[in-house]
DNA sequence: CGTGTGTAGCTTTTT
DNA sequence: GCTACACACG
C-alpha cells in the first residue's frame, strides 16, 4: 500500500502515483509490474533499484537487470547513478546477450563454445550456410539459406539442439534442415564462433548445471527483466534458473509484444502469475505522455486483441488535437505531403521533434527523396547498418582473423579483399591445406612451404600471412586504432581504394575513419580487441537513436520506448500494414495491431496517419487498399473521416460495382471507383450509426489512364477460378495482373488469362 | 584471375 | 529498385 507519513517524502518516491509507489517500495518475492506505454516505467524501475541500495541495503553487486538493448541497459545505469550515492560500478546491468557474452567468456569452457569466440553477425551467418548446404548438396531453391537460418533460429530460441530438433522433424524438409543445422553448428565450432542465438542457448545449458546455478544464484539476489514480454523460450528459462531467490520483477506490457517473429513468446508475461503464483501484480495505467484523442485511438484499437492481461491507460493531460489522416494519391505525394505537414508543425512548434514512422525499412526511401528535396535534416535509424558496409566489415575481417584465427568466414573476406590473385581455386587448396585443428593461415604456410603457390599470389599471399604474424606485437605497440591505421596501410586495402579514386572510394574512406575513432573511442573506455568486436557485433539499431534529433525516421520496431511529441505513420494499407505475411493467422494479426498500438502510443501530442492509393513496390505499380486497422479507430478521435479510392474487400464487405472493365482512357471508370468507394465508407458510417457523407469529389488521379482492373476487382479465370485483383503491373501488352485466388496468389499476364470479370 | 554486365528474385520487423 | 549472383570477356 502506499504510504502515508513522512515515508511519502522520502525523495525516491516524489512525484509517483499510488501503484508506482507500490512498486517501489515492494519488498521481497515476484513482482509483475504492468507498465502500460508511458506509465513511468524507468523511472519506476530505476527508483526501485535505487531503493534496494539505498534503503534496503542491497549491494549494487547482487542486483541483475536485464534489457534487450544496450541503449536501455546505459539509461538505466545512468539514472540509478544518479539517484545514489554510492558508486554502481558493480551492478549488472546489461543486455541478455551481453550478459551472456560475459558469462561464456568466463565459464564458457564448460560449454561446445569454449570462451574465445567470434559472434558471427547475419552476414557471417549466411556465408556459413550456404557453405553448409553446398556441402549437403542442398538446393538454394528450396533451401532458402535465410529460410534454413530462421528455422534454426527457432530451435535455438526454444533451446533445442538439432539432437532434439530431430524429434520434430516429421517431413523430408524439415529433415535435411535439421541436416544443416548439425553441419552449421559443427561449422559455428569449427570458426571458434557463435551466433547471437547461441549466447543464450549455451549460456541456459550452462545454468543447468548446479554448481553454475548455485553460484550466480548466489550472487544475484535481486533481478529485474525490462520487456518482459519480449522474451524468447531461452530467456526465459535463463531467468528462471537464476531467480533462486525469487526476487524476481518483470516488468512488461504485453500488448507491447512485437517480437514474435523472433522467438518472444507473450505467454511469459501471460503466464508469470501461474509461474509465481505468490507474486504481486501491479498495473501502471496512468499514462504521463499523450493526451486523451491519442489514447482512446489506442485503447479502442488493442481491445480487439485477445492474448491481453487488459489495462486501461488514462490521462489527466486533456483531450488534445484529433488525428489527422492523409490519403495520398501515391507514394511520392504521400512523402511530399508528410514534408509539408513536417514544416507547418516546425513553424507551430519549433522546438518539437518529430518522428517519421513505418513498418519496414524499404519505405524510407520515398520520404527521403522528399526530405532532400526540400533540404529538411533528418536523422535515418536502422536500414543498412554501419557496421555491416562492405569496407567496415571488409576491416573487421582484418580485426577477427587477428583476435580469431579460426575464423574462416573472414579470412575468406580478409584474403581477397583487396584482391590478391586468390580465386575460388586457390581458396580451395588453401582450404584444403588446412591441417585438422588448424587455422587458415597455417594453410597458407604449408601451402607456401611447399613451394605450390606462384607468380603473384605466392608474393601477395606472403605478404599476406607477414601481416598476420606481426600484427599481436603491432597491436600492442600501438593500441586498437594504431593497429586499425597499421592494418588499413600494410594490406594495401588503403592503396587500393586511393587508387580508385572514385566519389564512391571517398565515401568509403570517410566511413573507415569513422570506424577508426570509434575504436579510438572504445580504446578510451578500457576495451580490449575482442571485447571491442563484441560490442560492435552486438550494438543495436536502437542503441544508435538520437533522441535530440529534431526529425527521426525508423520502423516502428526502432521506435519502441520513443517518445516524440508529434508522430507520422505512414503506409497505412493492407499488405504493407499489416504487414502482407502476417495477415493468414490471428497471431500475426494481433502481433501487427500491437505494433501500431506501439506506434499511436509514441505520439505525446499529435498523431498524423497517411496511405497512398498507389505505390510502386519492387519495381511495380501495386493499388492498395486501406488498412483493416484504419478501421478499427473511434471515429472521433479522427479530424475527418477516413475516405478510400478502392473497395476494401472483405467478406461480408464486398461491394459490386456496376459497370465495364476499363478498357479506354476515358473517366467512366473512375466515377464508378468513386461511387464504389462513397458505398464503402457510408456503409462502415452506417454500421457506426452516422449518416452517410454528402458527396464530395476526390482528386481523380488514380488509374493512369493504363485501363487496368482496379486492386479489388473480382475476376474468373478459366485455369484458377474466382479471383480478387491485388495488384497490377505494365501497361498494354505487358499488363500483368496478381489475383488472388482460393489456391493462392498468380501473376497472370492480361493478354493471355482470358481473365473476365466476376459478375456474381 | 578479376571485372563488367545482365537478370532473377525479393523486403517485414532485430539482438 | 536494388542486390546478389551467374556468366562472358579481357
Amino acid at each position: 500500500m502506499p504510504p502515508t507519513g513522512p515515508l511519502a517524502e522520502h525523495p525516491l518516491l516524489w512525484n509517483l502515483n499510488p501503484p508506482q509507489q507500490e512498486a517501489v517500495l515492494h519488498a521481497e518475492g515476484p513482482l509483475l509490474i504492468l507498465a502500460g506505454a508511458g506509465s513511468g516505467k524507468t523511472t519506476v524501475i530505476t527508483r526501485r533499484v535505487a531503493w534496494l541500495i539505498e534503503e534496503q541495503g542491497v549491494s549494487p553487486g547482487s542486483i541483475l537487470a536485464m534489457t534487450f538493448t544496450n541503449k536501455a541497459a546505459e539509461e538505466m545505469r545512468d539514472r540509478v547513478q544518479r539517484l545514489v550515492g554510492v558508486p554502481v560500478e558493480q551492478l549488472w546491468v546489461s543486455t541478455f546477450h551481453s550478459f551472456c557474452t560475459r558469462i561464456l567468456r568466463r565459464d564458457g569452457d564448460r560449454t561446445p563454445v569454449g570462451r574465445d569466440f567470434v559472434i558471427f553477425d547475419p552476414s557471417d551467418q549466411r556465408s556459413l550456410m550456404k557453405r553448409v548446404l553446398a556441402e549437403l548438396k542442398l538446393p538454394e531453391r528450396q533451401f532458402h539459406p535465410k529460410k534454413v537460418l530462421e528455422f534454426i533460429s527457432d530451435f535455438k530460441n526454444r533451446c533445442l539442439l538439432p539432437a532434439e530438433a530431430r524429434a520434430e522433424a516429421l517431413d523430408a524438409w524439415t529433415a535435411r534442415a535439421v541436416d544443416a543445422y548439425a553441419l552449421y553448428q559443427e561449422g559455428l565450432r569449427n570458426h571458434r564462433a557463435c551466433d547471437f542465438d547461441d549466447l543464450l542457448l549455451f549460456t541456459e545449458r550452462l545454468f543447468r548445471e548446479p554448481a553454475i546455478q548455485e553460484h550466480y544464484g548466489q550472487r544475484f539476489r535481486y533481478i529485474l527483466v525490462d520487456e518482459y514480454q519480449d522474451t524468447n523460450r531461452a530467456q526465459y528459462l535463463l531467468v528462471q534458473h537464476l531467480a533462486r531467490h525469487r526476487n524476481l520483477c518483470v516488468v512488461g506490457d504485453e500488448d507491447q509484444s512485437i517480437y514474435g517473429w523472433r522467438g518472444a513468446d507473450i505467454r511469459n508475461i501471460l503466464d508469470f502469475q501461474r509461474d509465481f503464483p505468490e507474486a504481486r501484480q501491479i498495473k501502471l495505467e496512468q499514462n504521463y505522455r499523450s493526451t486523451q484523442a491519442i489514447l482512446d485511438a489506442a485503447s479502442t484499437v488493442i481491445a480487439n486483441n485477445s492474448q491481453r492481461i487488459g489495462k486501461t491507460l488514462w490521462t489527466d493531460l486533456g483531450h488534445g488535437e484529433r488525428i489527422t489522416f492523409k490519403l495520398a494519391d501515391e507514394g511520392r505525394l504521400e512523402a511530399e505531403w508528410v514534408v509539408q505537414r513536417v514544416l507547418d508543425e516546425r513553424a507551430r512548434f519549433p522546438e518539437g521533434r518529430l518522428a517519421v514512422l513505418y513498418r519496414a525499412n524499404w519505405q524510407s526511401r520515398q520520404l527521403e527523396e522528399a526530405l532532400r528535396a526540400a533540404n529538411l535534416p533528418y536523422r535515418l535509424v536502422g536500414g543498412v547498418k554501419f557496421y555491416e558496409r562492405a569496407e567496415v566489415k571488409d576491416l573487421i575481417a582484418y580485426l577477427r582473423l587477428i583476435s580469431n584465427p579460426f575464423d574462416l568466414v573472414s579470412f575468406r573476406r580478409a584474403v581477397s579483399t583487396p584482391s590478391r590473385g586468390v580465386g575460388p581455386t586457390t581458396l580451395a587448396r588453401i582450404e584444403a591445406a588446412i591441417p585438422e585443428e588448424g587455422t587458415p593461415l597455417e594453410g597458407v604456410a604449408s601451402l607456401l612451404g611447399r613451394g605450390e603457390l606462384k607468380g603473384r599470389a605466392q608474393r601477395e599471399l606472403k605478404g599476406f600471412l607477414d601481416l598476420f604474424s606481426r600484427a599481436g606485437a603491432e597491436l600492442k605497440a600501438l593500441g586498437l586504432p594504431g593497429l586499425l591505421r597499421w592494418v588499413l596501410h600494410e594490406s594495401g586495402y588503403l592503396q587500393a581504394l586511393e587508387e580508385e579514386g572514385t566519389l564512391e572510394a571517398e565515401g568509403r574512406m570517410r566511413n573507415l575513419e569513422e570506424f577508426l575513432s570509434a575504436a579510438a573511442e572504445a580504446e578510451g573506455m578500457g576495451l580490449r580487441l575482442p571485447e571491442f568486436l563484441d560490442r560492435i557485433t552486438l550494438a543495436a539499431d536502437a542503441d544508435e537513436v538520437d533522441e535530440a534529433a529534431q526529425l527521426s525516421l525508423m520502423t516502428i520496431h526502432c521506435a519502441k520506448g520513443l517518445e516524440f511529441p508529434a508522430v507520422f505513420l505512414v503506409g497505412m494499407e493492407e499488405d504493407v500494414f499489416p504487414n502482407r505475411n502476417a495477415r493468414e493467422t490471428e497471431e500475426g494479426l494481433e502481433e501487427e495491431r500491437r505494433l501500431f498500438y506501439v506506434a499511436i502510443t509514441r505520439a505525446q501530442r499529435k498523431l498524423f496517419l497517411s496511405a497512398a492509393r498507389r505505390r510502386r513496390i519492387m519495381g511495380s505499380e501495386v493499388l492498395g487498399m486501406p488498412s483493416r486497422f484504419l478501421r478499427e479507430l473511434p471515429p472521433e478521435a479522427l479530424e475527418t473521416p477516413i475516405r478510400w479510392g478502392t473497395e476494401l474487400h472483405r467478406e461480408g464487405l464486398g461491394i459490386q460495382s456496376p459497370g465495364r472493365p476499363p478498357r479506354g482512357s476515358d473517366g467512366a471508370s473512375v466515377a464508378s471507383e468513386l461511387h464504389r468507394i462513397r458505398g464503402f465508407f457510408d456503409r462502415v458510417r452506417a454500421a457506426q450509426g452516422r449518416p452517410p457523407e454528402t458527396p464530395r469529389v476526390e482528386s481523380s488521379q488514380e488509374e493512369g489512364g493504363d485501363g487496368a482492373w482496379p486492386a479489388g476487382t473480382r475476376v474468373l479465370s478459366p485455369r484458377f477460378g474466382r479471383g480478387i485483383v491485388t495488384a497490377s503491373t505494365g501497361r498494354g501488352e505487358g499488363l500483368t495482373y496478381t489475383i488472388r485466388f482460393e489456391g493462392g496468389e498468380k501473376r497472370i499476364l492480361a493478354r493471355f488469362g482470358m481473365l473476365e470479370r466476376d459478375p456474381g
